[in-house]
RNA sequence: GGCUCAGUAGCUCAGUUGGUUAGAGCGCCGGCCUGUCACGCCGGAGGUCGAGGGUUCGAGCCCCUUCUGAGUCGCCA
């Protein structure tokens, strides 16, 4: 089945074809989008990835054969077409089609290959299942709306490759193959047939050898990056993923963001003619947790939080009480206009903070003449309830929602409703892109389960200058050199500057619990290399896959990658992960029969 | 692992208080049609209502169990 192509060559593409080339043969090739049968004409929509344009094949002129070829012909069969480009007459202009003023006389016909029905229409107009899209991912990426989104995906690298080539960058790739570093996410492991028992760890990123080759001189590294991660799925995140990754010596946290917004800037304007004012708005991550309950806000609408602990704490309030004296605080938002929300719906919005570990939410109405409606109103005297209310800044048809735990599930519960009733109201716009620093991250993190630190970012991140005496006292009160970059709530990327000198390195393992002999064996590398010269340096990493998204207006990276993971991280198209036969396990020193044994020996 | 939502024709969905033969749009197949462009008109095929069990005279609808998908919390240095 299908006609040979010999003797054709395709000499335009379908969206390329203009009034200019009117009396031209062309030969195009592509796929049947529609065809529309009159009886004695036939209208074909031929499409290919610049676009459609329509070839008419009329029953009264054309020899039978083409004739009888075009009735043939059925959506999303391949074929090559030669004609002559012709004017439409007046009526017949579609001017919702870039090429809607011309059309192809069809002279010659080929089907290259038919085509079954499909499993799901070539439209953008409708929606389709998530795993029938996967499935089919070769189909889903002939809607035009998923096209668009790979064809922008090329265009960003692109403008990202040529900006960092101009500002002095080299691209150098690194090993996916690497040493497991059981620090931070969860590792994919890969078997060595050669070392049985040893294993390789993909790279969750590259940042050990970025930072070994700016030991190298390299001075400026940077790669699009594909990194790895075994943790569970999310509308933006998948197991991998692709960072523009980069790395520069001598530099401190200005001059890196100083390029990182360049380049984001160049991004926006060349491809969404957008303009970015530079520079972009920074905030530290202290004021970001107190103002949005989060360090990636979305600052493109305010109901900001407010600290009311000061006005609630001698009240009688148990559950407010109770919160402050275990050391949290009494946090609210305004939710404007939300007032007249039915008593069922408030209830849904205290269900949704359980989520986030908060026990509940207070909640207090302005009505439309001035009272007050709150299911707490009893535990306040009247004045007490006015002052929230006017430090709340609530005017009548408000609603102020509080919360009352420690800072944490304060800061997550109230950041998250904020977002939640952004949505609910439709309060931002995707085409508004607000950018935002955060810097000063703390560098230390407490970990209950773990009873140590963690790093917030990762165990090479510097400490700021300043709070350098605090290593020794108090740990968890020092910031680091790190800063996240954030678009409309997502965080975008991330960097920081790294620790070049031995001593604090030392100090920064030992204060993760790790003893000597833990970071050599885990990082021994990275220490031997930093004996011998070591710039100071530091570098950001870009989740493009995010920005891609941010900018195609998508809900999820799904809708950005070619080939992407269910959210099982399993991939419904190649029925990856699978099973392997037998022989390659023994290859491997793997015996996974042998388990399954003992697991059914355990069972009877 | 928890929570929420969803699963009915190839696709997207509707299906009232449990009541006759489960519907629509698109797609598909056939017929008619020379200016369509989401062509139009006429006709047709297509269903294990995710699966199993239960309640009932009677279940797409109620109950239990279970599977699948998505979102989210945990997790993601």
């Amino acid at each position: 089945m299908g006609e040979s192509m010999t003797g054709l060559k395709r000499s335009h593409m379908c969206g390329t074809v203009t009034e200019k080339m009117i009396g031209q043969t062309v030969t195009m090739m592509g796929w049947v989008q529609r065809r529309r049968d009159l009886g004695q004409l036939i209208f074909i929509a031929l499409r290919d990835r610049t676009g459609i344009v329509q070839i008419v094949i009329d029953g009264n002129t054309a020899e039978k054969a083409l004739f009888e070829k075009a009735q043939a012909l059925r959506s999303e069969f391949v074929v090559a077409v030669k004609g002559e480009v012709t004017a439409r007459a007046e009526g017949n202009i579609n001017e919702s089609m870039a090429t809607g003023k011309i059309e192809i006389v069809a002279k010659e016909l080929r089907i290259l290959s038919e085509s079954e029905v499909l499993p799901f229409q070539i439209e953008d107009s409708v929606t389709v299942k998530d795993d029938l899209r996967l499935k089919h991912r070769y189909l889903d990426l002939r809607r035009p709306s998923q096209l668009k989104n790979i064809m922008l995906r090329h265009n960003v690298v692109q403008v990202i490759h040529s900006f960092l080539d101009e500002e002095g960058f080299l691209e150098i790739e690194t090993p996916i193959l690497g040493k497991s570093t059981p620090e931070g996410a969860r590792d994919y492991l890969v078997p060595s047939r050669v070392h049985p028992g040893s294993f390789y760890g993909l790279p969750q990123s590259p940042q050990l050898y970025k930072q070994l080759l700016m030991v190298s001189g390299m001075d400026r590294y940077y790669q699009i990056a594909k990194c790895f991660r075994d943790e569970d799925l999310r509308a933006d995140r998948q197991p991998e993923f692709t960072q523009v990754d980069m790395e520069l010596s001598f530099v401190e946290e200005n001059d890196i963001i100083d390029i990182n917004e360049r380049m984001m800037q160049r991004v926006f304007k060349e491809l969404m003619n957008v303009e970015i004012a530079l520079p972009m708005k920074r905030m530290t991550y202290q004021e970001a947790m107190e103002r949005f309950g989060s360090d990636k806000p979305d600052i493109r609408f305010g109901m900001e939080l407010k600290n009311i602990s000061e006005i609630v704490k001698d009240t009688a309030f148990a559950v407010f009480e109770n919160a402050l004296k275990a050391g949290g605080s009494v946090r609210a938002i305004n939710a404007k206009g939300c007032g007249n929300f039915p008593r069922k719906q408030i209830d849904a919005l205290v269900e949704f903070v359980k989520t986030y570990q908060a026990k509940g939410l207070a909640w207090i109405a302005v009505n439309e003449d001035g009272s007050l409606k709150s299911q707490i109103a009893k535990f306040f005297t009247p004045e007490k309830l006015q002052e929230i209310v006017e430090a709340m800044e609530a005017k009548p048809g408000d609603l102020i929602l509080i919360c009352a735990d420690k800072d944490k599930v304060v800061f997550d519960s109230l950041g998250a409703l904020r977002l939640e009733l952004s949505k609910k109201l439709e309060l931002t716009k995707a085409d508004d892109f607000a950018f935002l620093w955060i810097t000063e991250f703390p560098m230390l993190e407490w970990d209950e389960e773990e009873k140590r630190y963690v790093a917030v970012h990762h165990p090479f991140t510097a400490p700021m200058d300043e709070d350098l005496p605090l290593l020794e006292k108090n740990p968890g009160a020092v910031r680091a050199k790190a800063y996240d970059i954030v678009l409309n709530g997502y965080e975008l990327g991330g960097g920081s500057i790294r620790i070049h000198r031995k001593d604090i390195q030392q100090k920064m393992f030992s204060l993760l619990g790790f003893s000597l002999e833990d970071a050599q064996e885990r990082f021994g590398f990275l220490l031997d290399a930093f004996q011998y010269g070591v710039p100071p340096h530091g570098g950001l990493a870009f989740g493009l896959d995010r920005i891609i998204m941010l900018l195609s207006g998508a809900t999820s990276i799904r809708d950005v990658i070619a080939f992407p993971k269910a959210k099982d991280a399993s991939c419904p198209m190649t029925d990856a992960p699978g099973a392997v036969e037998q022989k390659q396990l023994e290859e491997l020193g793997i015996d996974i029969k042998k388990d399954k044994g003992q697991q059914s020996e355990k069972g009877e």
